[in-house]
DNA sequence: GTCTATATACCGATAGAC
DNA sequence: GTCTATCGGTATATAGAC
């Protein structure tokens, strides 16, 4: 199925159904639907935190009492919508890396499903990166737990390229956390491309051939200048 | 003078002296330390909305009253704290590309002083970057210029580099925006690097390295396979 | 299922003693 | 300069009508 807030939002309401009062999925579904758009308007206009309940009410057209209906508390509607992306994104990206067979596709693949899925589901990944930081210690945890699993996947296309003979690259890790922080920025500084007209496409070229370069034009490296 | 909280605190008393009604630059300074370092870390732990004064009188050990004697209101306390941090930011950079002769050292000078800017005053970076996105429709238009005036020194370099021959880079902007993008990832992902036993002059060594290798051996590029 | 009305608690900010 | 005490406002969460 074509990534979409909607099916995402089945996926959610799918997994959350015993906590869920409302039982007919069309309802559900679609007042989910309303609530999570709201949440991710309000936390970019003021983040999630300042964000009040009676704000999300009014933005999404539900009342109070109709909100908790749909999760027991403002926390765990915070961590319900974390928990949902990061399972969803790793799926994507694993299917990419799957189907095609020389690393330098695999990694062309992955690194274009990463910036195709961030696009269409912006509003998601920039909630998950800026509210991961207020979690519970528990939470907390999971998320970085699941930041080494993005970047691990990388770091797998990486050392079998290495170990084809296909890149050079003494410091994968390296690449592999350079590559994820760019991918970041697509949807983090969206404001700054978009204002300079570069789309998902020209971005994905230019990392991809970017990332290339580096791996295959790669030298034993030089000394760093002391100053 | 060294980069250092204290030093930057004292920039900040001087120029905030006409709002904070405590007269004695020792006493002032010493106290405007306590709080900033317990800001950050209560912003780290829980985000700057959710902080509240009662947690930062308890955590810096001034008294609710005595806080009210440094700033106006928790809002204007954010927004000395970001000013005066991009203004420091910006003075370093220039310093380094302004002693260096030719384009690649000037790359290299401006990275290298990013990155141990950071390193001295990471909570500082860390606090800027995640409460910019929470800020007055005003004080938001003001970051972003900041960050895009960061991203311009590097341009300017990238620039002059191509003009004197020593790069070839169709995409500067792009190229630029990497370079901030992977600089912002040291400091906010420091955990990550820190876990892996990677210090900042081999984090250095290795942006400075990747990118030189993109800006020299950069090709035609070719067309992204379509699918 | 969804609403309004309200209980309870905590926040930002200030006044005034020391 | 720093403190304690307190005001007014607003938040989360719930109870009960429809």
């Amino acid at each position: 199925m074509a990534p979409s807030l909607e099916s995402i939002c089945r996926d959610l309401f799918e997994r959350h159904k015993a906590a869920i009062t409302i039982k007919k999925e069309r309802v559900a579904v679609k007042n989910m639907m309303r609530i999570l758009e709201a949440v991710f308007e309000l936390s970019r206009q003021k983040g999630f935190q300042t964000m009040t309940l009676r704000d999300l009410s009014r933005e999404s057209g539900l009342s109070m009492g109709a909100l908790y209906s749909y999760f027991s508390g403002k926390d765990e509607l915070r961590s319900m919508i974390l928990r949902q992306g990061v399972a969803y994104t790793r799926k994507v990206l694993l299917e990419q890396a799957r189907v095609h067979a020389n690393p330098s596709e695999k990694l062309e693949a992955a690194i274009e499903a990463h910036l195709y899925l961030s696009e269409v589901l912006r509003p998601w990944f920039y909630f998950a990166y800026m509210e991961a930081s207020s979690l519970s210690r528990q939470d907390k945890r999971k998320a970085t737990e699941d930041e080494l699993a993005t970047e691990r996947i990388f770091l797998d296309i990486l050392q079998e390229g290495v170990e084809d003979g296909d890149f050079r690259c003494p410091d994968a890790a390296l690449v592999a956390a350079l590559i994820k922080a760019v991918l970041q920025d697509w949807y983090l500084k969206r404001w700054k491309y978009k204002r300079r007209g570069i789309t998902v496409e020209q971005y994905a070229r230019f990392v991809v051939e970017f990332v290339l370069i580096g791996l295959t034009q790669r030298t034993a490296g030089r000394p760093l200048q002391k100053r």
